[in-house]
DNA sequence: CGTCCTCCTTGATTTATGTTATCGCGTCAG
DNA sequence: CTGACGCGATAACATAAATCAAGGAGGACG
């Protein structure tokens, strides 16, 4: 039993890039997670901030963005919970984009000057944190790929498969759906396009019978085609176990 | 004096980023640099290798890459002379993108089981290429932020502000200019347009008295109203010294 | 139980950028 | 010298996606 139930989806995720032994297991729950529940919408870090402190998600969603002067806004990731979002703030002391949640949300936030110790003395759990930022970082290539040069309709798709495969990884994702409290303008700030657009093409996506997105929950109907049409490719999320091997639907 | 002129200018780029005792500074000199001349549109690395060396630029550009099903190319990002482009396969095996020069280059490989002990014997020297690797997810970030949410005209000035600062950084430009072996179908794959839209756009900015590009060259004719053009902030690069106190021109 | 407010939907029109095609210039191999 | 080739420049035309505009559905809340 782990003395910290706030260390759960940190240790879920952890697992996911290394084997921990007991004591790093230990180690992590005794950590102190300042636990707080966040409404829809707020931002946890803003650009240019000078955070003393990491933001660990507990549970629900938040995106990272940034805005333009004149006022248009791009997202640049989604996390779920397990996740620290702006763990590179160890390393750079000001942010150069904000942080914010997509619906409520439960978040721990970790001093710098407890976790700086904390990975020095658990140089393990540090690469894993590396390796952690270092698939962060492929991903972003993979949006700059999706954005750059793939048409509406795949780049939608592609975001789709990227969420469905990374939420199933740590557990957060039925066979064929999950919930996600996005919306159709969150979605065309996260891939380039206007919410119009989205709505139309995300319209196409379920009249082809690919899936379907309603109601904060989007369903995945046909997987297969779905990654298709994205020609979505898992390689860049560097997963320990394949999607298929890690419970996704066959079919 | 340095023991291996190879070092240079990967000294000189860990120098933006820590600064570095006299013990470190042997130490990397004294690792075992293996010098190959690469001619131009030459790869590296390809996409779904696993390497087992990195690959440290001493001289001339190079640049990352992804190619889509249908044959579109979009690049990631930009090196140069200190730059160690796939340090990311020390951790992650699978490389998800491709490396390649874009004018001829000179290239050190250096296995993996050399750095790996390497880095660990010098933990500051570890913790700078952490620091640089975040870094590099700040500049991929700010490429989503430009493939997705500015115009051609104000994307392509984007790019040659970011290129311009960075080489400056590393002391590679002059005051007014750099060298820059780049073509124009190149840019186009940077910034997700056509190769004529680059064409275009470039004599605008041409037109503008803000920039000159011509026989690998590149001239800033207007800094400030580049940057202008650009909505060009530094921040996102994470500068020790930033560009101002750096000897970019003040005007 | 109605009303406000967000978010979604759909249509008409515009526009930025892509596509296709052609030409000129410089370089380089033979 | 000359032909081939890669690259840059321009023009004509095509189109994906943006913008503008108006409803409509569903929750939240008094």
């Amino acid at each position: 039993m782990i003395a910290n139930a706030h260390a759960g989806p940190l240790l879920r995720k952890l697992e996911t890039i290394v084997t921990l032994t007991q004591g790093e297991r230990d180690a992590i729950a005794g950590l102190p997670f300042m636990a707080r529940e966040i409404k829809a919408g707020q931002d946890l870090v803003r650009e240019h901030d000078r955070p003393s402190q990491c933001c660990l998600i507990l549970e629900g969603h938040t995106f990272r963005y940034k805005l333009l002067a004149d006022g248009k806004r791009q997202i640049l990731s989604f996390h779920i919970a397990g996740d620290i979002p702006d763990l590179q703030s160890l390393h750079l002391r000001i942010m150069d984009h904000g942080l914010a949640t997509l619906g409520a949300a439960r978040v721990a936030f970790i001093p710098h000057e407890i976790l700086r110790p904390f990975l020095h003395a658990h140089p393990r759990i540090s690469d894993a944190f590396w390796r952690d930022t270092l698939i962060d970082a492929a991903i972003f290539r993979e949006w700059v790929v999706n954005v750059g040069r793939r048409s509406a309709y795949s780049r939608l798709a592609h975001l789709l498969c990227e969420n469905f495969v990374r939420m199933r990884a740590v557990g957060l994702a039925g066979p064929g759906s999950f919930e996600w409290p996005v919306t159709q303008e969150q979605l065309a700030d996260a891939t380039g396009l206007s919410a119009v657009h989205v709505n139309r093409t995300l319209t196409e996506l379920r009249d082809h019978g690919l899936i379907d997105l309603a109601r904060h929950k989007m369903v995945v109907k046909d997987w297969q085609g779905l990654q298709d049409a994205a020609g979505f490719e898992h390689t860049y999320l560097h997963l320990q176990t394949p999607p298929e091997e890690n419970g996704t639907m066959a079919s």
